[in-house]
DNA sequence: CTGAAAGCGCTTACAG
DNA sequence: CTGAAAGCGCTTACAG
């Protein structure tokens, strides 16, 4: 049934020390063994136990992937670009989510170590910095979004949000928008913080001040109830940064409950552009964020990583971009012209 | 820095046999020896290493759940729902997808094995039936989505579509459509023809004998492609059954494109719910399918299949149910009411 | 280029 | 209730 690598062996006739450096590719073998010892291999389906060769070399050939949550839209793409690059190069992903719970957030930098991942990308702000160190310690490579100095075995991965605001605000004010506000994203989040200083700063430079500048969760309601106090301002915006997608939409359906006309009334802009944003009634102005890409340079970058031990780390930056979606009436004219389906992302 | 059993045992004063035995909880130990190693244990941070245990009992503390494609937000709740099961147990997940690519397939089938799963719950059906077998002769238990006969170390789960089919048709009888025509899912997968067939069944015995029944990939610019199709034909159905929500959101917006009316000129009715399908606008109909409990069920099963090992699988029936949305229109109505007007378009 | 042997860190009959 | 020892299936200096 399974066989082990002595039987490989005797059949190659062959120590199983033999078949072991064939497996693993050694050279200074020479080209009749390797040949019969395949051929065993390949007669008795052959496959080294995993448990064992981790344990005798003390590594594994997992990759760790932290998010804060599989439901979010948001990180499906980076799942499948990382875990694509992984594949790849024949590495495995071990999948952990820390819900934004802490307790939970502990057990996974227990599962990365115990399972002695080679490295991990961390694409959630919910992990301190202080876990890097810990896993470093244990000559685990370390990938993180979050800004921290890269070191020995750390790189970091940084979303570069101002090229996208940049164009989102210059064709906002263009369209003769002059009172806008902001709903960041969550107070406590390093990220979101981050989006909101270079909004703020960005609209300041170009003369719209925003007013108010509030926050909210990243999740649909959240943004719904903040926009409620927004409106309720005697000088109401006629524009909304929204720190996501999410926060975006719902903003929009609180307008439109509200008897507010989006755009006309007040213009939404979103940030991300996740899966399906482009079904979004009215349509959604938004910056996007190449999420599959951050996934495979993730990978690619920890990958670097482990090859130049001696090297620290590096910067990767990944550039953003506005995308503007038709209004609803634009649109049909479009459509008419293009009589064409749009396609899926 | 990282300690052994031995290091503990010699702390504790006992055996590393002793120490394993307590972390095992074993019984038959006595209470002073288990505190005395569990002071050990605490006071070095000691923690087992995985990969000797896994060499040394033969099996793994992972659960495999294999999916098609991460980006499918069918996928996501489920997922969440598994993976908050077995956590919950002290299990971890190995989540593998097979892309729809047949190399993929069955490397996927050989990480399962190499990593010596307990169980994996396949909630793809491109994975053939003929793996099952490859599996539980390993001793991994396996639940499925696929209607094959329980066994030893399978069982099934199963969605009962008919429940919200038929809630479905109902619906759009008494609203006095004559006229209905069916866009299923892919014609090779399995699950697309159940609920075909289940819907022609209910249509007609409704006396609503739908035409034309065609098909479509599970994305949206092939659902937009086949309502092209259908449009074309003289009498044109006044209400489409789409076989998943991304079919019906394509065919939303190729009706939209063509100038017609939704849900006026034509209703559609999805399948499925997914995240976010409550945003889109016209209002979709649809059919839910509960995805987290369905991770969690499957979780469940194999849980069950591997503590009683001596009986057969079992079959596990999860129920849909139909989710009316409002139509434009009705909304209008509604919001006044509510002081929260504006529809979507 | 190849083999004998020690070692990776656990678990578990076996014996007491 | 507890320990000595064999065993899980690999890898890798060491020696040749």
């Amino acid at each position: 049934m399974t066989h082990t690598m002595n039987e490989v062996a005797k059949l190659a006739k062959v120590s199983s020390a033999t078949v072991s450096r064939v497996l693993s590719k050694s050279p200074y073998i020479s080209a009749k063994t390797v040949e019969r010892v395949m051929a065993a291999v390949e007669k008795l389906s052959y496959r080294r136990n995993v448990h064992a060769r981790r344990l005798a070399i003390g590594k594994s050939d997992l990759f760790g992937l932290v998010i804060s949550e599989i439901t979010n839209p948001f990180f499906s793409e980076i799942i499948r670009g990382f875990q694509a690059a992984a594949w790849d190069r024949g590495f495995d992903v071990l999948l952990l989510n820390t819900e934004y719970d802490e307790k939970r957030t502990e057990a996974v930098v227990q599962k990365l170590i115990e399972n002695s991942v080679r490295g991990v990308a961390i694409v959630t702000s919910s992990l301190e910095d202080s876990v890097i160190a810990t896993l470093t310690d244990k000559n685990i490579g370390v990938v993180t979004f979050n800004p921290v100095p890269v070191d020995r075995l750390v790189s970091t991965v940084t979303i570069d949000y101002k090229r996208g605001l940049t164009q989102a605000i210059e064709h906002v004010a263009s369209l003769g928008h002059r009172r806008a506000a902001v709903i960041a994203g969550p107070q406590t989040n390093r990220t979101a913080s981050i989006i909101k200083q270079a909004l703020v700063e960005g609209l300041r430079q170009r003369g719209l001040d925003p007013d108010p500048v509030t926050h909210s969760d990243y999740h649909v309601d959240a943004g719904a109830t903040a926009v409620q106090a927004i409106l309720s301002a005697k000088d109401a915006p006629t524009v909304i940064f929204c720190g996501s997608d999410l926060i975006a939409m719902g903003a929009i359906l609180a307008l439109e409950e509200a008897g507010m006309n989006v755009p006309s009334d007040v213009s939404i802009v979103g940030i991300d552009d996740i899966p399906f944003s482009f079904l979004i009634r009215p349509a959604l102005t938004t910056i996007r964020v190449p999420r599959e890409e951050l996934g495979k340079i993730s990978f690619a970058a920890l990958d670097k990583l482990l090859k130049l031990k001696r090297q620290r780390g590096a910067e990767y930056v990944v550039e953003t971009e506005l995308v503007i979606r038709k209004s609803a009436a634009q649109e049909r004219k479009f459509a008419l012209r293009q009589k064409a389906p749009r396609p899926a992302r």
